[in-house]
DNA sequence: TGTACATCAGTGAACGCGCGTTCACTGATGTAC
DNA sequence: TGTACATCAGTGAACGCGCGTTCACTGATGTAC
């Protein structure tokens, strides 16, 4: 049932979208077994194509999780460009660590790939463009002004780097169980303890 | 040469220290492979022990792996409790931070593995009251009385908190390489950056 | 002090596993004339 | 419009790998009498 509609083209050799799939499957695959559980394999079969298929467009297992991680890099941006648009800084820091947190909290898999350069090719240019865009979208909503930096080791980014290693370190610790085990301690811990931390560090 | 010294007891069946050996074996390998390139059989292949000898002590990898972890929560307390001696409140933080920073940057498996919880075991007591302790050595510093709580979700311990996520943050994103990638880089961001950011976040 | 016996802590061979990558191949597509 | 040909994007079988765990075994140790 629906085969008909999904299956418009039953099968052909040539995929069409085979780089676009291979994306999806393997963050599928992510999602199922977490960065741990991940295999090329798998998500070729998920994908309905050949183990040697991904060579093709990835080279290997590293090209296809190095991209990966870009996408999720540019899905943090965007989310984080939106919580930057309140007008209130203090409300905005508020929610800039709340979006940060829950993106890393609702997408475990894919906020551990972002970080685990050991898995990706740290050199890429896509990759870490993206990385850095992410960065600055976040330093500009903090200290409200728009700046060039190109790694962030100016003293001068001290606030922003403060707010980032916040966030980061809550979301870490919020996943890895710090703070109880299971979604609802997790969602508990987002919701409560995150603003009085914030508050605590003068952050609002 | 050496050899006679070290192989008094050349060989013998039974071991005598099995495991603490193992224990050893496994650091030695998380060191040299990182997290992801650990490995059981190497571990007992350093151990000059057979495959199937580390189950007599741990029952499986999860075991020997929890049992290392707990040991490095223990190390992380004592170094912990050092720093928190400092008597003036804003260099004893200062000290509190570079250490807990320290200890992940020279130990980056070993702390790797502290926090993935995938791969231990966390219901085990040991670990437990290790991490536990940890935190509470931590909070004790930071919020300067001595207090009993289970889990950390407490607003009351939101100083405690924030701190501990900042210092784990910053320690992930210099380790993962947000400050720049290889050792020279990581440590410049732990002289200069760190105390800035402790700066501009108002603990200090 | 000696002996029987239970228990403990190792061995080593084998099992089955899924993995990433390679490679000769072939079917489909696009392009030049 | 048709044809030859290069290029592209797949296949599928095979390779070699190291892994964790199991299990019947055996050597060593300790204990009871």
């Amino acid at each position: 049932m629906g085969d008909d509609l999904d299956n418009v083209k039953i099968k052909s050799y040539h995929h069409g979208a085979l780089r676009e799939a291979l994306m999806a499957a393997g963050e599928a695959v992510l999602t199922e077994r977490g960065l741990e559980g991940f295999s090329l394999r798998e998500t070729a079969r998920r994908a309905g194509v050949s183990a040697g298929a991904p060579a093709h467009h990835f080279g290997d297992t590293r090209g296809l999780l190095t991209a990966i991680a870009g996408l999720a890099f540019r899905d943090l941006t965007e989310a984080l460009e939106l919580a930057a648009r309140e007008p209130v800084q203090s409300d905005r820091v508020l929610k800039l660590a709340t979006v940060y947190v829950q993106f890393a909290v609702r997408q475990r898999a894919r906020f551990d790939l972002m970080w685990r350069s050991t898995l990706l090719d740290t050199e890429n240019r896509d990759f870490r463009e993206r990385r850095e865009r992410a960065f600055h979208v976040l330093d500009r909503a903090v200290a409200g002004v728009d700046r060039m930096v190109e790694i962030p080791l100016d003293p001068v980014l001290a606030p922003s780097v403060a707010f980032w290693s916040l966030a980061h370190g809550f979301a870490r610790l919020a996943i890895d169980g710090a703070f109880g085990d299971g979604e609802p301690a997790v969602n508990r811990a987002v919701e409560t303890l995150l603003p009085a931390v914030l508050r605590s560090a003068g952050c609002s």
